[in-house]
Parts: C-alpha cells; sequence; structure tokens
DNA sequence: TTGTGTTTTACGACCTCC
DNA sequence: GGAGGTCGTAAAACACAA
C-alpha cells in the first residue's frame, strides 16, 4: 500500500498546483501548468455529452494528461455553477469557492438557465446525456442510492451515481489520478458515498483511462519519443516510493507552483 | 420493441508496501 | 496483516440501429 506516500504527502501526483482546501473546484480553478497544450485529455469521456461551446479551460497537465477535461468543462459549464444549481440535499452546501470563481463568458447565461427536464424526467444518465443539466435535479433519487451500499447480493446490483457525484469524482480524478485517504474522506461525505466508492470509482476510472489511452496508441501510429522535457510521469501505476518524480519536482525549491499548506510535511 | 454494443458500478484474485 | 494498487469480470444501465 502507498500510505505513506498519501498520508505524509497528500500530495498530488501530477504537475500542478496544490489544489485549493474547498472541494467541487470548476476545472478552470485547478490552474494551468507552463507545460505546452497537447489534445483533449479526455477525448473519450462521454458521460456528459451534451457538449455546448464555452470556454476552454487551461491545461491542467501535461503530457499524458495535457489537456483538461473540456469535455466535461464545456459540458457543464463552470465548476462553480454547477453544484450550486444542485437542488440535491446533500451532506454539504455549495462550496464558497463555486461562487467565488467568475462564470466565464458562454454561449447562456449558464446552467441554471438550462431548461430542464420535468418531473418525470428520467433521471439517468443517459437521459441527461440528452436533456443537458438533467442532472442538477435528479442528485436525489439516485445520490440516495449512491452510499446505499447495494450489492450483487442485495435487491439492487449497482447503483447508477449521479451526474454531480460523477462530476466531483472527475474533477478530483482530474486534480489526480490517486485521491488521498484525505481527500478520500472528504469526498465520500460531501457526496454521500462511501470511501470505498470513492476508491473504486478511482479505481475504475484509471482502469478507463488506461483502456483509453492503449486504444489510442493502437489506432495511432508509433510515433518518435518526445523531448526529454516532455516527459511526464504515467498515470498507469500507482506512486512508487513516496513522491512521484513530478510531486517531487513540484515540491522543489524551483517550483513556482504555490503548495498548500496540508501537503507540507 | 428488440437485439446488440458500450459504459458504469462493484467485486474477487493477486500483488506490493509498510 | 491491512490497505490499496492492477487486472479481469459480472451485471445493470444506457445508446442506438433495425
Amino acid at each position: 500500500m502507498y500510505v505513506g506516500y498519501v498520508l505524509d504527502k497528500d500530495s498530488p501526483v501530477y504537475p500542478g498546483p496544490a489544489r485549493p482546501a474547498s472541494l467541487s473546484l470548476g476545472p478552470q480553478a485547478y490552474g494551468p501548468p507552463p507545460p505546452p497544450p497537447g489534445p483533449p485529455q479526455y477525448p473519450d469521456f462521454t458521460g456528459y455529452s451534451h457538449v455546448e461551446p464555452g470556454p476552454v479551460p487551461p491545461a491542467a497537465w501535461s503530457a499524458p494528461f495535457s489537456a483538461p477535461k473540456d469535455e466535461w468543462a464545456a459540458a457543464y459549464g463552470p465548476g462553480p455553477t454547477a453544484p450550486t444549481a444542485s437542488p440535491a440535499p446533500l451532506a454539504f452546501g455549495p462550496p464558497p469557492d463555486f461562487g467565488a470563481v467568475p462564470t466565464p463568458p458562454g454561449p447562456g447565461p449558464g446552467l441554471l438557465a438550462q431548461p430542464l427536464g420535468g418531473p418525470g424526467t428520467p433521471s439517468s444518465p443517459g437521459a441527461q446525456r440528452r436533456t443537458p443539466y438533467e442532472w442538477m435535479r435528479r442528485s436525489v433519487a439516485a445520490g440516495g442510492g449512491g452510499g446505499s451500499g447495494k450489492t450483487r447480493t442485495k435487491d439492487k446490483y449497482r447503483v447508477v451515481y449521479t451526474d454531480h457525484q460523477r462530476l466531483e469524482l472527475e474533477k478530483e480524478f482530474h486534480y489526480s489520478r490517486y485521491i488521498t485517504i484525505r481527500r478520500k474522506s472528504e469526498l465520500a461525505a460531501n457526496l454521500g458515498l462511501t470511501e470505498r466508492q470513492v476508491k473504486i470509482w478511482f479505481q475504475n476510472r484509471r482502469a478507463k483511462e488506461r483502456k483509453v489511452n492503449k486504444k489510442k496508441q493502437q489506432q495511432q501510429p508509433p510515433q518518435p519519443p518526445p523531448p526529454a522535457h516532455d516527459i511526464t510521469p504515467t498515470p498507469a501505476g500507482p506512486p512508487l516510493g513516496g513522491l512521484c518524480p513530478s510531486s517531487a519536482s513540484l515540491l522543489g525549491a524551483s517550483s513556482p507552483v504555490p503548495v498548500k499548506e496540508e501537503y507540507l510535511p
């Protein structure tokens, strides 16, 4: 286990600024790192595919995480507004950060102004794909099941996470592929999930990313190795031996990135 | 409406690390 | 030994073509 890494460092695995303490930051709030822009980070992301034109958040990582998940960023619009608009009686209110982050100029007045489905509209992610921002109103229905602990041995095999839960999980994943114990607890509490669910979600999410990356590599012709300065730690594995290289460099004296207190020893 | 393919939760097996 | 990692897989949820 990598408890030592997680407990002691609680630092992002991938280069980037230290995340603000509060949850629910918009993707753009994670801050742009210096690396050059690359292909979209989540071109395969289909969970929130009601893409609308919107501001493209700055790149969050260097390759292979060279670009932020602009799909969901664009799909959901500015992060701050989404949870604010959610009527879900989750364990947390709209984080202050959400109100603090200005709404970028977009195609419309924002999520709140988007049409919502009627009360009888399906509460599934698929339905949400057809009904933009439906997730804001259906967080409760499926959200209650999110932490219900249903298993294969119980009446329901699995629950479907609400879009809000998935959005927050995606945000956290966007920040770091490996969630810390602290963040896992926070996220689980805030989203009404169990820590186990959060852990498994991250495991599945990493598996998904590996699968996508593998698919990409198979589709793309072999390319020459990138220059040395472009080499970034691979996300394919857990951080071994404490700090990953990127974290080490992140904490280095030369790093311009401010390190959050909780990440400091 | 139905069949089929894909995605999303959840678990078990096995491994590594402390 | 416990916790969390990957890997493989089951099954529900979902999308979509016929």
